[in-house]
DNA sequence: CTTACTGTTAACGATATGGTTAACTATCAA
DNA sequence: TTGATAGTTAACCATATCGTTAACAGTAAG
């Protein structure tokens, strides 16, 4: 399920279309495929992609089909994403703050900082021999 | 960059190595293999893949390598689905009946509900005519 | 009916992905 | 030095992805 929604969401092309949708609400697919430099058949396999992954829902009506977004399998991804959040988040260095102020009080001694990296060695690269 | 942190998260084993390096902080690479039903040259591509799209780093130290998360990547993608949470979100729906209520007392008459969906006609199928 | 338009599918090709085994390097320990 | 441990790389294989062109179906309109 993940996988589907964050591989669906792994092409530039696609994204671009769930773009399109977003701003739109429902495009037909020579609509959706206008702007992109690639051949129809192309952009159909996108959006089989994006049906498989239940991004878009697709109804035919006569002759055209429209494409609009139904957008609830990234709530999943965001949600798993979310669970990182903690990282990247404003409250996180606020707590921190907090806590190493709480740590400092009690233990002065606790204000370490360093975080030098080491790197890589390089030397000649191991692997079967060539065999063409 | 997206599309690598995107593909990226697209493999479960990724993910559950990304999920054991939130809890862990740091583990070295066959600690982390350990879990894992396949080889360590498969983990050694799957960390490859993080690295690639910078959601890892590997530091060597002696004859082990130890692995960190570095989460940024997934902070753009955390952005990219954020822009769609309006249609998930509990306030996308206390907004819309607050303007349904206040379109009502507007406009009684626009109270609609209808939402039926076609669905694709089945037929033979076109293509080109096989040759093998 | 014939033609044009919209969409779909088949077949094919190039490259990417995810896995394997075997061979190899580098470090640590006896 | 010998050997075990940790990690890496090469070569290979099967399958998936992303694109193409050509053929075809279904609908709308002349």
């Amino acid at each position: 399920m993940l996988d589907r929604t964050f591989a669906a969401l792994a092409d530039p092309t696609r994204r671009a279309l769930l773009a399109r949708l977003d701003e739109e609400d429902s495009l037909t697919v020579s609509e959706l495929a206008k702007p992109f430099p690639v051949s129809l058949p192309a952009i159909m396999k996108h959006l089989d992609v994006l049906s498989d992954a239940g991004l878009i829902q697709r109804t035919k009506t006569g002759r055209s089909v429209a494409c609009r977004l139904t957008p609830k399998p990234m709530e999943q991804a965001m949600n798993w994403l979310a669970h990182y959040e903690r990282y990247w988040t404003e409250q996180l260095d606020r707590l921190a703050a907090f806590l190493e102020n709480e740590e400092w009080q009690a233990n002065p001694a606790s204000l370490s900082s360093g975080d030098s990296r080491r790197r890589r060695k390089k030397s000649t690269k191991p692997g079967r021999s060539r065999s063409k």
